[in-house]
DNA sequence: TTCTTAGCACCTAGGTGCCAAGAT
DNA sequence: ATCTTGGCACCTAGGTGCTAAGAA
């Protein structure tokens, strides 16, 4: 019903570990999230949004403040509400998804804590007769892929591999293949 | 109800003769149509959309076969469906509303006939059961700024005051104050 | 030490008017 | 003649990772 655009590219991030950087003014993922949907009824109106969330980890109750799984802040797609038809059109991206470390940010944006593992949802919702939703939703499809899950840093741990044209450091990736940042990656 | 943002701009171009470059991939509007709107019912949705038609003209039936009030196409603010309180909130920018004189144009934008002239309307809709509108909807609001009318052209043909900073001509306009491409010019 | 921040240079995407060549 | 088209250089807005300085 829904698949993972350039789904190989996540994986190949996620075996080396998945970085996404945290700014106070707020910043896009790379990978961006894509996905390609199905199966949704054409004339029926959803919304489609995402949280990101901290996934269930096997050191539970280490100290009893750790984050109480808070409600955090939703990414609803601009598109949104939309026909099914106008979904299944062409891929949904939610590249415009921000991240940031400000636990005051104004502008929306997704609110992270650094240094911590945190797991995407996609939230797929019939839009209520307002094109509202929560107050009478009580059936929505939720999908998680567990390869874009990533750990939240304020800059790139990871500086194994270069990239970027010229003699500059660049996101760790190997045999980096076209993406929406293209054609500016060399691998020397 | 609805004011014209930087009128003083449209009517210094408007007393030169306001002219519209409209080029096969489409062409932004410059100066760009923006409005405040007050007076809507905040919790009610509407949509906000413009046309640009030719306004009557006192050569009527000067030739058989002129251009007979097509309906032509229509651009829909993007935020369409919103609350009233969301276009209050603040100015409502026509921007990225696109002209064009391809009339096989297959991206939507306004198509227009060079060196015609053309008056911009706003449309003010409220939003029927299914956010659509057309259907059964009796009554909206029209309006109409005179200062707006241009004549479509494919490249400048008033090339009397020169702008841009440099050595180059630009879109003819005397003591040009701040605007959306502001920073570039210059008066000589 | 370890992590965060601000500033920077770089890059891309897209809008803009100009010019010369082409079409009518 | 006049109007149109395509290519161009220029500009802006905004995203990106880097580096150096700052904070914990």
């Amino acid at each position: 019903k829904v698949f993972l655009h350039e789904r190989e590219l996540w994986l190949k991030f996620h075996e080396v570990g998945t970085e996404m950087i945290i700014t106070k003014a707020g910043r896009r993922m790379f990978p961006s999230y894509k996905v390609k949907v199905t199966g949704l009824n054409p004339k029926t109106k959803y919304i489609l949004l995402m949280d990101i969330l901290i996934p269930v980890s096997p050191r539970r109750s280490v100290t009893g403040k750790a984050e109480p799984a808070m409600p955090g802040r939703l990414y609803v797609h601009p598109d949104s509400p939309a026909t099914g038809a106008h979904w299944m059109r062409q891929l949904v991206s939610f590249q415009k998804l921000k991240l940031t470390n400000n636990h005051l940010d104004p502008f929306g944006h997704i609110i992270l804590n650094s240094m911590h593992k945190y797991q995407p949802r996609l939230h797929i919702v019939k839009a209520d007769e307002n094109n509202g939703f929560g107050s009478k939703n009580t059936a929505f499809c939720t999908h998680v892929f567990p390869e874009t899950a990533f750990i939240a840093v304020t800059s790139y741990q990871n500086h194994k591999v270069r990239g970027w044209a010229g003699p500059r450091p660049c996101k760790p990736f190997p045999s980096c293949p076209s993406s929406s940042f293209t054609p500016s990656f060399s691998f020397p």
